[in-house]
Order: structure tokens, then sequence, then C-alpha cells
DNA sequence: AAACCTAACAACCGCACGTAA
DNA sequence: CTTACGTGCGGTTGTTAGGTT
């Protein structure tokens, strides 16, 4: 409370108790008999009188507390500071390794349900973990690291295999009692090397798996992003790179219609000159929004456009009424948050939602029986959950893979389910890009200036990034490891595990 | 010494949800 | 069934201290 003792003197002349939006600000505007409310830090008194009123009569009912206390707090702030500062039980100092790692952990599982990760860390608060978060997340963004350590992405994804083989799924916490050993905390280590920034290891590559080969895409999106994006989070993502997030889906998508040639289908990429230094063009460039071109000719207008099996949206990009209701908002871990608002059936802007009749979402029959949900679940249960969903759109694809609707090769098939993931909303050109230009490692000798990748029609910047020494070689060793497939290949893990040198901590 | 930057912390704000009247 | 209220949660902003330039 030392901060506290030191404020009072500061804050009893600093903050008034004249504060004009008192009342709007503690919803209810509980004022009690008009005594004006104060705003600011708290005094070492007001402190006293809180704890005073809660030891007598106990948590809740807050707004009673300034009735009857003659505090000048409304109750929302009262709540708040007991529960962050004057509850007994709260624990005092910096957090432990053991506590951070915890954290990042349950980052991991929730995502930002600072609440949650609370109850979990005994004597910490959900403010104390979100400040705790942010800040870590600022200086690992500064630094070009990722958020999370590549051990969590593999231990997700082994497990979501090892799940797989299981046959069992489970939405609930408790399926990952132990998420990842707290005593492992040495992370194997990552050795990145400059990955040219080739269209054949662009997403075409990624995408070029043979079908049922591998994983489903949530699991390559899950390294793609784990392991060599430093950005996860949409916050995060929104607040790096402004001037690269896709500026809007109406430009966006009037470019892929109208700017941009339908080039897929001889593997090349569309013309998109306009969008050299936006998302969108790195999206398109990185291929994933090659299939729009599949549906979409320069000539096609949306409401031109077939309905893809399976999805929700009316193809004349009305809002679909039956958009499933987990589409609606999906709480999941940053890592999730972001492929998940990617891939959400619908966007929340409605000029993005001709998107959606290019992005196959599930069907809600599937999505309703099915077991899995990415609501309120952890990274592993919405890995699994997309990789059902995804399974199952595959299976709705070739089951009608008649040509009429989507013409599909079983690359194309992946394509799709790539696209899944491709919110423009969200950065995905931005986080796709980021993959392989921004974060993927490059040679600090020769990336001291921007790197400009010439692709087949179009040029994407590509960042500097320093992951450190770069022994010079391109071979594919050093480059598989950039690649999400190769990470989801089965028998990878052990390999990855004793080969790379991680870039954390 | 001043300006600037960053981390850490504290608090506010708006929204959503549950519940009682 | 509707509404008001209480509460919780997550995002955001503001403040301060310490370090760096």
């Amino acid at each position: 409370m030392s901060m506290t003792s030191e404020s009072d003197n500061r804050m009893t002349s600093q903050v008034g108790v004249d504060s004009p939006s008192v009342e709007e600000a503690c919803g209810g505007g509980n004022t009690g008999g008009g005594l004006p409310l104060k705003k600011g830090p708290w005094t070492s008194a007001e402190d006293a009188i809180l704890v005073d009123y809660v030891t007598k009569h106990g948590e809740g009912n807050w707004n009673a507390v300034q009735k009857h206390s003659g505090l000048a707090r409304c109750g929302k702030s009262c709540r708040l500071r007991w529960a962050n500062h004057l509850r007994p039980d709260l624990k005092k100092g910096a957090f432990t390794p053991e506590e951070e790692r915890h954290i990042i952990e349950l980052h991991a599982k929730m995502g930002n349900k600072w609440a949650r990760m609370a109850a979990e860390l005994p004597g910490r608060t959900d403010n104390e973990i979100k400040n705790y978060w942010n800040t870590r997340i600022k200086r690992r963004q500064r630094a070009g690291l990722p958020i999370y350590p590549p051990d969590i992405c593999f231990q997700a994804i082994s497990e979501n295999k090892h799940n797989e083989e299981l046959g069992a799924f489970s939405s609930t916490d408790s399926q990952y009692p132990d998420f990842l050993p707290m005593n492992n905390f040495e992370i194997p280590p990552v050795e990145f090397k400059r990955l040219e920034f080739n269209h054949q290891l662009c997403p075409p590559a990624l995408l070029d798996i043979p079908a049922g080969g591998i994983l489903d895409i949530p699991g390559r999106r899950l390294l793609a992003q784990g392991l060599n994006s430093a950005y996860y989070s949409r916050s995060f993502l929104s607040t790096m790179h402004p001037a690269k997030r896709i500026r809007g889906s109406e430009s966006l998508f009037s470019g892929l219609n109208d700017d941009c040639s339908p080039s897929r289908n001889d593997g090349s990429f569309a013309t998109c000159n306009q969008y050299q230094d936006d998302g969108s063009l790195l999206a398109q460039s990185m291929g994933f929004s090659s299939s729009f071109n599949q549906n979409l000719t320069s000539d096609h207008q949306p409401s031109s456009l077939s309905v893809i099996p399976g999805s929700h949206a009316p193809l004349n990009g009305n809002t679909s009424s039956s958009e499933p209701s987990w589409a609606k908002k999906l709480e999941l871990p940053s890592l999730q948050s972001q492929m998940a608002s990617w891939g959400l059936p619908s966007s929340p802007l409605p000029s993005l939602e001709s998107v959606d009749t290019l992005i196959q979402s599930p069907p809600t029959e599937h999505t309703e029986s099915c077991n899995l949900s990415p609501r309120n679940s952890g990274l592993l249960d919405a890995v699994l959950y997309e990789s059902q969903t995804m399974r199952a759109s595959k299976s709705i694809l070739h089951q009608e893979n008649s040509g009429d609707v989507v013409d599909n090769s079983c690359p194309d098939l992946h394509e799709t389910g790539w696209e899944t993931y491709g919110d423009p909303i969200s950065p995905l050109g931005h986080s796709a890009a980021s993959v392989f230009s921004e974060y993927t490692p490059t040679s600090g000798s020769s990336s001291e200036e921007p790197q400009l990748v010439t692709m087949p029609a179009c040029k994407v910047k590509q960042e500097k990034f320093d992951f450190g020494p770069y022994d010079g070689k391109d071979d594919a060793s050093n480059l598989i490891f950039s690649r999400p497939d190769y990470l989801l290949e089965s028998n990878c893990f052990g390999h990855m595990q004793n080969t790379v040198r991680s870039i954390w901590y």
C-alpha cells in the first residue's frame, strides 16, 4: 500500500470529488444521498473504511458500501479496490517464474480470460495477470519474439494427435489438467535460419499437402503462427503494424474482384499492385485469397457466386441468419482468437460477409452435434474442434465435388481449409505474411534493409527480422522447420524438440 | 540535467449476464 | 415478460518510477 500512502496527499488534492462522469462510470449511478463520488487512486483512509465495512458485512452488495459507510466511491470501484488490493488473501510481489509459466500456459489454454486465469493462480488478480500479460506482449513484440514458447505449441499438437488417436475429445479444461509440465521450463532450442520468401514455400507449398496426409489446418495454423509469428492476438496485431493492417474489407475484396486477375489456376499470384503495402496484398501473395479467384473472376459479382457446400452465408453478402452461435463470438486463446477470428464464418463487418460466401463454414447441424466447441475452451479444444470441422468440410466438399460449385482438386481443398481461417478483418494477410516474410527468420546480414521479394506479378515487402546469427545456408533442413506442415508430421516432434534452438526467453 | 522511453501498476469504462422486483 | 439493479469481466487509459539517451 505504499503507493496508496504516497498518493494520499496528492490524491486529495488532485482527484476531486466533483468528477463529472462518476455516475456514468459506475453503472447505476448510486450516489447515495447525492454525495459526489470520487474517482482516481484510493487513499489509505478510504481503504480503511472499505476494509472495515467488508470485515463487518462481508463482500457483495457493493453499492451498499457507499450508502452505509459514507465512502464516496461507487460500488464498482469498491469491488475493484477490494478484489485487487484489499483482499486479505492477495499475494503481493512480482510473479514467480512458475507463475509466469503458468500464466503462459493458461493463456494458451484460455486466451484473455483473466478472471479464469486468476482463479487458477491463488492470490493473484485478473488485473494483475492482465497487466503482466500485456506488458509481456509489448516486450516480446518489441523484441520480435514469439509469445508462446514452442513447447506449448508442440505440446498442444502432440496432445491433439494423441487424443485423436484415442478418439477422445473433450471441451472441458479438465481434459488437460497438466497442459504442460510445470518443470519443463526449458525450451528446446530453435535455430532459425534464413528463409527465402520463395513462393514455393508460401502457402501454396503449405497447402500442397496430400489430402488426409497429416493433420488438418488448425494444427498447421497453430504452428505457423505459434512458431513463426510473434503476432498472435488480435489486439497485438492491430497495434503492431497498423500500416499493414487490412484497411477494410471493401478495399480488399473490391480489389480482389477488380484488380486481381483470376490467376490461381495456373498457380501464379494475382496482380494486385495497389495493395503492395497492404496486408491484403500480402494475403493474396500468400495465396490465401487464391481460391477466391477460383470463384471470383474479375467479372464476378458477389451475387453471382454460388454457395459453397456447408457455408451458412448466402453469396450475396447478406448476413446469414443461420449463423451458428459459436461463430458470433469465440473466446479463444490469443493463439486461437487470431485464428478463429480469421475463420469466423461471419465477420463483424458486414462488408466482409461476402467473404463468408467463399469461406467454408461448418454446417450448423454439424456444429450443433459436435461435442467440441471453441467457446470457453482452450487452445487444444479449439484445435480439435477446428480439425473436426475441417474434416467435415472436406468430406462435404468431396461429396459434392462435382465442379459446379467448387472446382476442387485436392490442393484446393486444402486451400479452402486455409481460407477458412482467412477472415480479412483480422490481419490474416499480415499474419500469413508474417509467417514467411516478417517473422520468418532472415539473415541478419542481408536484411538490413527491407527486402523486396519478387513474386509472380507482385512484390512483397519483407521486413527485417533479427533472430540471431545466420549461417548462410538455405538448405532444406533449415527451411523445413518453418513449414508448419513439416511440424505436423507425426514423427517430427521428437526431431524438432532435439533440433531446434529456441529464441524463447 | 533534461527529455524521452519503457515497464509496472492502478483505475476507469463499457458491456454482458444473472437475478429479483 | 420487462425492467432495473448488482456484479463480473475484459479492454483501455492514466500515472508513476526508473532507466536511457
